[in-house]
DNA sequence: ATAATTTGCCTAGGACCTCTAGGAAGCCTA
DNA sequence: TAGGCTTCCTAGAGGTCCTAGGCAAATTAT
């Protein structure tokens, strides 16, 4: 019988497209196995478990998010930087939730230290345009951070959706909120 | 055989109970019937199926929020109201972080909308005390809310361990930081 | 080109979870 | 105390995860 030609990566980019269109919490492994018309038990030649996946597919979206920030910071600062990262981050989270859902799984330091990183390390690019340094800086990061993935994660749960302001209209003035209270960060 | 005397109310209290230990991910029928010395079936004369308890447990967990932030509110206006929001809200995830994971679960409005609503409202009369309108209000109620559910949901899935600055500094200086954005909050 | 080795996918099956159908025993009220 | 309702039961179907062991295809060595 002629075989499927699987491999770790395409069982990846699969389980990434089934999750962007299902859900990450439809994403089995008889799903995918289904998808290649293969039987479940073949998959494991390829991944260790269904853990394993869902942490290849964290790694795969993390470095997706961190290329598309990339590009829509680069060359930018200050506040244009801010606002091109917000509408980056946001838009990448709506049009792949799925992906975006993996970015949010508890990853071991060692194997995510990576993708994880290059993520942070935008983050505090942009804020050192805004001239914050430590302990400031991780502070401002980890509030930005917060801000971006409460933000995604709340509209996604349909929390917002219980009042009729746009979603996208409050969003474009939390960044300046955002850009405002970076330029004027309250030091200790 | 005497009966194990089981109610909806007390299967969503051994749920949240369970979802704090094992998390929410491993709340299970099965683990719940376990709990009470019964067979799974049994549990399906009080709740309609798995998803259905989970919605239980949100409202549980989505009132108890609100219950806890209502008394830390209770009085304060302005910068001690949001600090007092902020440890709260904060604290409520940390010690009970499979109710807190359970406050995401999407809901459907009419049935959320009581205790989720309750929610919202002490958000937004935080923000009256800083003299916001609509829809300014709106937007600061949504950045707040993202940045509060943001700060806990990266804590918890380890975002945060990347580096060493305390967690807790950085959640007080964050709250200091929103709190010089409400109070100069940027017009359009 | 053929033999040896590795690799990919298979069948079989166990463990756990969800949920339905139908039955028996406990509890409440008339 | 008899009837009716509720609670919990057994039985079982179907789904998911995963392991063990086998055969055949692809690759490498001879």
């Amino acid at each position: 019988m002629a075989r499927a030609g699987l491999t770790a990566d395409r069982l990846t980019q699969a389980a990434a497209d089934l999750a962007d269109e299902v859900g990450l919490e439809n994403v089995t492994v008889s799903a995918l196995a289904r998808h290649f018309g293969v039987k479940d038990a073949s998959l494991y030649s390829h991944i260790r478990n269904a853990h394993d996946l869902r942490i290849r597919l964290a790694v795969l979206s993390l470095s997706e998010l961190a290329d598309l920030v990339s590009e829509a910071i680069g060359g930018r600062s200050g506040r244009d930087a801010l606002v091109a990262f917000g509408l980056a981050y946001r838009g990448y989270a709506s049009s792949h939730p799925g992906r975006y859902a993996a970015t949010q799984l508890a990853l071991d330091p060692d194997v995510a230290g990576e993708s994880a990183g290059r993520y942070d390390d935008m983050v505090r690019a942009v804020l050192l345009g805004y001239g914050l340094w430590e302990p400031d800086l991780t502070d401002a990061a980890r509030l930005v951070h917060s801000a971006f993935h409460g933000y995604v994660s709340l509209e996604r749960s349909g929390a917002f959706h219980r009042h009729p302001r746009g979603v996208e209209a409050s969003w474009l003035r939390s960044l300046d909120a955002l850009d405002a209270v970076l330029r004027t960060w309250p030091t200790a």
